[in-house]
DNA sequence: TTTTGAGTTGTTCGA
DNA sequence: GTCGAACAACTCAAA
């Protein structure tokens, strides 16, 4: 056996299922698995409060898959890595790629330089199904719609997704190394109460992972597109954080989809997993999409930035209980259903004419799978400041969409138990209602619950008429 | 180069 | 209650 182990560099693919890196990192022989919280390089984008919880979790998950081997740093990778490479005389460090831009350009870095130690340095694929520069036009540049970019992706010769690598039988792991961390030293878990009420709505974890895709599969995506719709119903495959952190790979759910058969339940689901891929491939050729807008006409948009406003949305006080049932679901669960996200999102940038940045830095910290470019990516969707958003006269209306997409108010009664005497009629609107209703409910508007801050009717206008501006001045 | 058809998830109004 | 059209104009992708 060689002497000089293969460093396994862990970063977001928490698993042992279909790990590139892994696999390479054991044909060296001895493998030494590596964790670093490396928070000094990401600036703006280290890990959210709710992520970090996750990360906890998944990292004690990885830990114990690994028995306990993981050597566990926190710091510069650019320092920690060619360390650890002189520390255990090894000549071989194999990682799966990021695509962060701050993750991207660093490992560029630390891969040149580990090169010119004649360490040799390998990347993989371990976290999408097409490598965004894979995907180009006729003309070389870059998709900017989703439809035509996913049609590509799909019919290219070499573009079917690969099929997932097998765990490996056995790992040969080093002996632990004596100056690595453990998992709580990274303190990524704050003691506070908020922590157990978010935990009690997850299993966390690879294994935990794959019951989730396996639930999902047998008793929900053969009514995927209808039910997806419907947050009382749990109809998605809340797959996101597990997807984020890699805790499983988009190959282990692209065959795992793949082997269920073909129908339009499948082929939406999938195409889900398509807007993923699509969120990252922008990201790669669009850096800055996190900051600017990508349609550059949206940087005149005359965004006002009520403090009050913003921070009441983010408590869940709007007095529109559908976006509040969404903020408070945010808050309490660390996640918000699908349907609901375009909601809060859409009200927060055409009811209150919020800057979309704002919405998107609140998810950030919020969301268990906060994730750069999802959330980027539908953030400027959502705003209609995208590549390929909807477009702006596509205002939601959450009054009409809470009646739609949850009939019985079973969702928002949970969320904003304190309109939960209130019938379905006007439970999405209370200031609609007879004071004798309210009354007999136990809601005193402005009091047991708040006014809405705006007029749904008014500030749609102002929205449509703020955009026509912005557009037609171009 | 020009042309043509299309573009995740909606709302409202009027027949 | 249901249905289709209008909502604006633009940019993208491919022929």
């Amino acid at each position: 056996m060689s002497t000089s182990p293969g460093i396994c560099w862990f970063r977001q693919d928490l698993r042992l299922h279909d790990n590139p890196a892994l696999l390479a990192a054991i044909d060296c022989g001895e493998v030494l698995p590596v964790f670093i919280l490396d928070d000094d390089n990401a600036g703006n984008w280290k890990c959210g409060s709710a992520a970090r919880l996750w990360l906890h979790h998944s990292l004690n998950a990885l830990q114990k898959s690994l028995e306990g081997r993981l050597s566990i740093h926190r710091g510069r990778a650019e320092d920690i890595i060619p360390r650890l490479c002189r520390d255990h005389q090894s000549t071989r460090v194999f990682w799966n790629r990021c695509y962060e831009p701050w993750r991207f350009e660093r490992d560029k870095e630390i891969k040149k330089r580990l090169q010119e130690q004649s360490i040799d340095a390998q990347s993989f694929n371990g976290s999408l199904l097409w490598e965004p520069w894979q995907i180009m036009k006729k003309d070389g540049t870059p998709y900017k719609v989703f439809t035509p970019f996913y049609k590509s992706a799909r019919t290219n010769a070499n573009a079917t997704p690969a099929v997932p690598l097998p765990v490996p039988d056995n790992i040969p792991l080093m002996r632990k190394d004596s100056d690595g961390l453990t998992v709580d030293d990274l303190k990524l878990r704050p003691d506070h109460p908020w922590c157990e009420k978010i935990e009690r709505h997850w299993r966390i974890g690879e294994e935990n992972a794959q019951i989730v895709l396996e639930e999902f599969i047998e008793a929900k995506i053969d009514h995927y597109n209808h039910g997806r719709d419907f947050p009382a119903e749990k109809g998605t495959s809340r797959l996101s954080p597990h997807l984020h952190f890699g805790e499983i790979s988009p190959r282990q759910v692209w065959e795992r989809a793949s082997e269920v058969g073909f129908d339009d339940n499948i082929e939406v689901f999938k195409s889900e997993l398509g807007w993923r891929e699509f969120s990252y491939y922008l990201l790669y050729h669009f850096p800055r999409m996190p900051y600017d807008n990508l349609k550059s006409k949206f940087d005149r948009f005359p965004w006002w930035l009520n403090e009050q406003w913003l921070k009441r949305w983010k408590q869940g006080m709007t007095g529109v209980p559908f976006v509040d049932a969404g903020m408070r679901e945010l808050w309490q669960t660390g996640h918000m259903h699908n349907r609901v996200r375009m909601i809060v999102a859409s009200f927060l940038v055409k009811n209150l004419l919020i800057d979309w940045r704002h919405g998107a830095a609140w998810f950030w910290d919020c969301l268990v799978d906060a994730d750069l470019a999802s959330n980027s990516a539908s953030w400027q969707w959502v705003a209609g400041c995208g590549t390929d958003a909807a477009p702006f006269f596509r205002i939601f209306n959450p009054v009409t969409q809470g009646q739609k997409f949850d009939p019985d108010g079973i969702y928002t009664r949970h969320f904003v138990p304190e309109l939960k005497e209130l019938p379905s009629k006007y439970l999405f609107s209370p200031w609609n209602a007879p004071q004798t209703t309210l009354e007999q409910a136990g809601v005193r508007l402005g009091d047991s619950y708040p006014c809405p801050l705006v007029d749904i009717q008014q500030s749609r206008q102002k929205a449509l008429d703020a955009l026509k501006k912005v557009s037609s001045s171009s």
